[in-house]
DNA sequence: CAGTTATTTAGCAAATTAGCTAAATAAGCA
DNA sequence: TGCTTATTTAGCTAATTTGCTAAATAACTG
């Protein structure tokens, strides 16, 4: 958790989470993509993947790197308890993701506001 | 976004706003709980405050802290669907607080403050 | 094998953070 | 007014973090 928390701390990290959202990339191709030298990126990597965060996979010359969701889910959802128990519905929604991935994102397309008052706040924080 | 993570990195932090999560206290009634010195904790304070992850308010000679779980949810949700899409169903739940804390808020006081800061009761149980 | 690419490790300086003590500010009370 | 409590600000040191360069390790290629 802790580990977790300080991993989310520096936006460079936060970023390379954002860009292994959607497939693994190798360690070359991430520090391609910042304005940062390699080793840097390395480091960061260490610190995320010691985090539990991501997972990497040396195949061949190149080692792979791509995110463990789960685990980022887990531990702010944990978090998110113990600070402010009204969130509780997200545990089930956090459990429910590993089991239905894919009627999850049906059921979001179908899924509308329910008629009460709009939330207050927009999405973004 | 960067200041909520950098106030979530540090455990005395998050152990701060769990204590605030069933309701609001004073600095020293914070202070107490910890073994650290005051100013130490005003400190940590300023820095949840500057996160936007708590409010504080002087009554008298005391200062009480609350927290502003919306923000503080908004936050994450916000990170989460950046860094990791298939967790979309959060974002409904996230929604559906808000709709609830609203509805609470609605028959908490009769009187709507549009301008005036978030819900005025910690109980967010 | 020698040469090249990919990644990490080692070691360093600059910047930031965490906690402390002492002192300042603000409010309540005799 | 003067005394006490509550909280914050100032100023300090120690520890940590960041990002760098240079060098080491590993794997592929001719």
């Amino acid at each position: 958790m802790q580990r977790v928390f300080e991993a989310l701390a520096s936006t460079p990290r936060r970023k390379i989470l954002a860009l292994l959202a959607h497939s693994e990339l190798s360690a070359g191709e991430i520090a391609a993509r910042f304005d940062m030298t390699k080793p840097s990126i390395s480091q960061h990597l260490a610190v995320l993947e010691a985090a539990g965060l991501v997972v990497s996979e040396k195949r061949g010359q190149y080692v792979f790197y791509r995110q463990v969701s789960e685990n980022l889910i887990n531990a702010l959802n944990g978090f998110v308890q113990e600070v402010c128990p009204v969130a509780r519905p997200l545990k089930r929604e956090s459990a429910a993701i590993g089991r239905e991935r894919a009627k999850a994102a049906e059921a979001d397309a179908g899924t509308a506001d329910a008629g009460g008052p709009a939330p207050r706040r927009g999405d973004t924080a």
